[in-house]
DNA sequence: CATGTTATTCTTGTATACAAGAATATTGAC
DNA sequence: GTCAATATTCTTGTATACAAGAATAACATG
């Protein structure tokens, strides 16, 4: 054993949590678990321990940890609170970000461009992924920087889907464009001001998603 | 047994490292802190992985945890860090905060005053904490309001202490006022920018602190 | 005496055993 | 047949046992 199988099996239950195989408010069986996974209960405790510290999964005492997939209110607040993380960034980094950092954005921008023309939204939700994290790392704050990766990737899921909307990508496309201009001209509340209804935006379009899938039901 | 001894242990730790009863660097010894408590290992395990996921110490493989005090160049990081989060959480709050909430702010604010007159500077800063979380609370998102606490929790020990600087609770003060001020003029960029800068100063205070007592020693 | 090597001890990480509360099944009364 | 009370089973939470790597001590060698 080269490393501690109780952060493997973590990552493992994330993976389980993020695909849906283990639906919201399912319990999270530590018997089950362990011999899936082939290992004791101790470590899987010990992953579960983890999830529900990092707000993936509840603990009721004596009664087991339970997924807790963010509701439609909850959700809403998480994509507000990534906008406002991001426009900090953003405005940080308009002040301190360095010339080889901006060509790093430029090249991102233009790969999501190339996703874009091949009509791509996977593609373009990676190229697109690495654009942010650019921006994460030019707010020339380490901390701000993991407090984003780890709501964005908490968003993941959410984020993804709203690209499939017509037109979406394109228009995402024109706003990173403008985060970008903003950022060359060094103006720190414009850039905060885009982004934050870039990433706004995503979440009103995810609502809508949702409220026509059930609609549809 | 009524409430899950890990859970106990886990606010039992956490105490201590604030304290600095457990100072940086230092490890976590599952036997003596079991021995301690008077519990076995597994649940004291339990509650150093719950430390570990919030950041206040860090796990090497088959070595142990170790306490993991931010150094000054995180400290100046997460100080900037709350003072984006307050400022997103101002922002929003002159949008939607209620009568009701601005009258408690202004109480909360009197009590600060009252503090400030009486020259108690731990006092001053139980009420402006409480003024604080009034604001995160203001912002209307539960989740920015969640997130803001987090880290107000963590850098607790650490804005406690410029308070105690000549003339800094009255300069706090005024802070405060001109905060509320913006926020019934409902000035949403105005509320944003005057709370980022009152955290800020936090920040630098703190950092002179430090200078200071390093040129001392 | 310093240093490299081996042996021992210690500590972590995992598995298993046990205690106690929660959920479920069984039984009895109406 | 339905509902309440009790008995059983199941699951969590904690303690202990064991395995393996890390730190330390003992020792040999130059």
């Amino acid at each position: 054993m080269t490393i501690r199988s109780a952060d493997r099996i973590t990552k493992e239950l994330e993976h389980l949590v993020f695909t849906g195989e283990l639906g919201d408010g399912e319990r999270l069986d530590e018997i089950k678990l362990a011999k899936r996974f082939g290992v004791s209960r101790t470590p899987v405790r010990e992953a579960i321990q983890k999830l529900a510290t990092s707000g993936l999964v509840t603990q009721e005492p004596r009664r087991g940890a339970f997924v807790r997939q963010p509701g439609p209110v909850e959700l809403m607040e998480m994509f507000e609170a990534m906008a406002e993380l991001e426009a900090s960034c953003g405005r940080l980094a308009a002040f301190r970000v360095s010339d080889d950092a901006l060509v790093l954005l430029q090249t991102a921008n233009d790969k999501c461009q190339a996703a874009l023309d091949q009509g791509d939204p996977d593609l373009y939700y990676q190229e697109n992924e690495h654009f942010h994290h650019l921006i994460y790392k030019a707010s020339g704050n380490g901390f701000l920087e993991q407090e984003a990766q780890k709501l964005h990737r908490r968003l993941k899921p959410f984020r993804r889907v709203q690209l499939h909307l017509r037109g979406r990508m394109k228009q995402s496309m024109c706003e990173h464009r403008e985060i970008v201009a903003a950022l060359v001209e060094g103006d720190g509340d414009r850039v905060a001001n885009t982004l934050r209804d870039h990433i706004a935006i995503q979440g009103e379009k995810f609502h809508h998603l949702m409220a026509n899938l059930k609609k549809g039901t």
